[in-house]
RNA sequence: GGCGCCGUGGCCGAGUGGCUAGGCAACGGAUUGCAAAUCCGUGUACCGCGGUUCAAUUCCGCGCGGCGCCUCCA
């Protein structure tokens, strides 16, 4: 079965054509990093995540790049406003973003390139820009003719009358060194005031003389230039977060093409609906946004893990409304799958995989569902259906083993899907190994007492046991 | 003003022109030293009003309500 995504530009979920199978190259945009990354962040991050995921595990072989933004304007205000260098500050952040990828267990990228070591290439691309009439110098930059590109406003749906209006109120009317209210900056030429000592000087070619001028990269150049670099000048799958349809990514795409003249310079275009907190939208410029380490604080190691359930609960396309309730909710779920895993676990001992049966059955559905634009809450529905089927059997003693067992890889399969370390996360050490044993022997004496003190002293370690006829369950908080 | 999305049982959330997804929470029961999990049972959900149809939660129109984007916010 094909695998179906919806795709942005179409606005149709279509069957998913890469250029050159089983290769795919994707690329993500990654996060400014001038501060922690928030939870709506993170949301998008995981949904590139499940995307690379379920393509690898339907066996393409995926090249993914996500970048890292460490030049532009909040990243040099917010630098300079605490005292530090660029570098410094943006490297900070950087090992934040990374620690906070471990946390949610994302897949490590095959390249996590940051604009800043990508300046050569940004003279280049600008230089070929001006070459073929899609650029011009002004006095404060270079500028992208956006007339020079007939489908500009495309991704987004928009025309160029609705672009001239520009009803949103953001368009500085004051920029009157650009020839259409619609032009980006591809270069800005060095402010003091507001650059410091952020700065490269790049020499271009203007009317066959060179010209060099001090300054920095525009943001949309720095994402058309790092696929260039590490994917090639076309591309088969770009993600990114809603609000990036426009007008980064319509202007990475009038960039790239106007650039290297090939079309299309991405084949597949996806964006992840934004997350609400409390139903209202969150932003860094805001102060209602919550970080993976919140998570942590407040609903334990599992925490993020657990947010990663709850954005699996809802379909990319549609937004997601974050609250905490629905946090404990997603933990209380992932809590059950982790315990039925070790249920079926010990249900199937050495057995072979039951290649046949509701099993396979459900997982047939639940790869039917992934396939059909990542339909990860009717995926997870698939599972859920089986598992109560096989709950019933277990509890009969009717579930054969190759059965459970296939049930296991089933979960496991979710779980390689969507991120959720179902499998146990760590072992008992052998200070915890002695009290589960003391509690052993103390059931066994039947004092009961004792047996509840050292339950709730493990919990207190995060080792959550459980009593069931074949003796303890032990997983992890 | 333009473009677009959404309104499903206590909460979250799929989906379909007729065959009651699923999860979490709640209540009763079974099981259990207790707890948890598990099993059995319990709630006749589809914003309102019209229309199309043998039949609409699902299609169309209007209304009400919520939300996003319209030049550098994932």
């Amino acid at each position: 079965m094909p695998l179906r995504f919806h795709n942005t530009l179409t606005r149709r979920v279509e069957e998913f054509r890469p250029a050159n199978p089983p290769r795919v190259t994707v690329y993500a945009c990654g996060p400014t990093v001038y501060g922690p990354a928030h939870i709506g962040n993170w949301s998008s991050f995981l949904f590139f995540d499940v995307v690379v995921r379920w393509l690898r595990l339907r066996g393409y072989q995926v090249r993914f790049v996500t970048n890292v933004t460490d030049v532009e304007d909040k990243t040099i205000r917010d630098s300079r406003a605490a005292g530090e260098t660029l570098s410094a500050f943006t490297r900070r952040w950087e090992a934040d973003y990374l620690e906070g990828r471990r946390l949610f267990g994302c897949v490590v990228a095959d390249a996590f390139p940051r604009a800043t070591e990508h300046v050569d290439g940004m003279r280049d691309m600008i230089q070929a820009l001006l070459d073929r009439g899609h650029a011009y110098v002004a006095e404060d930059g270079i500028y992208f003719r956006v007339a020079s590109f007939p489908t500009y406003g495309e991704l987004a749906n928009l025309s160029a009358e609705s672009l001239r209006a520009g009803a949103s109120g953001r368009v500085r009317a004051d920029e009157y060194e650009k020839e259409h209210v619609s032009d980006f900056v591809l270069w800005k030429a060095w402010d003091p005031a507001a650059d410091g000592d952020v700065a490269w000087t790049p020499t271009f070619t203007v009317d066959g003389q060179p010209r060099t001028m001090k300054g920095r990269p525009g943001w949309h150049i720095e994402c058309s230039v790092m696929i260039r670099a590490l994917l090639g000048d076309q591309i088969d799958l770009h993600l990114g977060g809603e609000d990036l349809k426009f007008p980064h990514h319509q202007n990475e795409l009038a960039q790239s093409e106007a650039a290297t003249g090939k079309q299309p310079f991405v084949r597949h275009w996806m964006h992840r609906r934004h997350l609400l907190v409390d139903g209202a939208k969150m932003s860094k410029s805001k102060k209602n946004f919550y970080t993976v380490q919140d998570l942590v604080a407040r609903a334990g190691p599992s925490g993020p893990r657990a947010f990663r359930y709850l954005v699996a609960t809802a379909h990319y396309g549609t937004p997601i409304d974050f609250t905490w309730a629905g946090l404990e909710a997603a933990a209380a779920t992932l809590r059950n799958l982790a315990d039925a895993r070790v249920r079926l676990a010990k249900a199937a001992g050495a057995a072979a995989p039951a290649k046949a049966g509701a099993v396979a059955q459900a997982r047939a559905a639940f790869e039917a569902r992934m396939d059909d634009d990542l339909d990860t809450p009717g995926a997870m529905a698939a599972v859920q259906e089986w598992l109560h089927e096989a709950n019933k059997a277990l509890a009969a003693g009717t579930l054969p083993a190759a059965d459970a067992a296939a049930g296991v890889a089933l979960l496991d399969e979710a779980d390689e899907a969507l991120g959720l370390a179902l499998r146990p996360t760590r072992t008992l050490s052998a200070d915890e190994q002695a009290l589960v044993d003391a509690r052993m022997a103390a059931r066994r004496a039947k004092q009961w007492g004792e047996a509840d003190r050292l339950r709730a002293e493990l919990a207190s370690r995060g080792v959550l046991v459980k009593d069931s006829k074949d003796g303890q369950e032990i997983s992890f908080s």
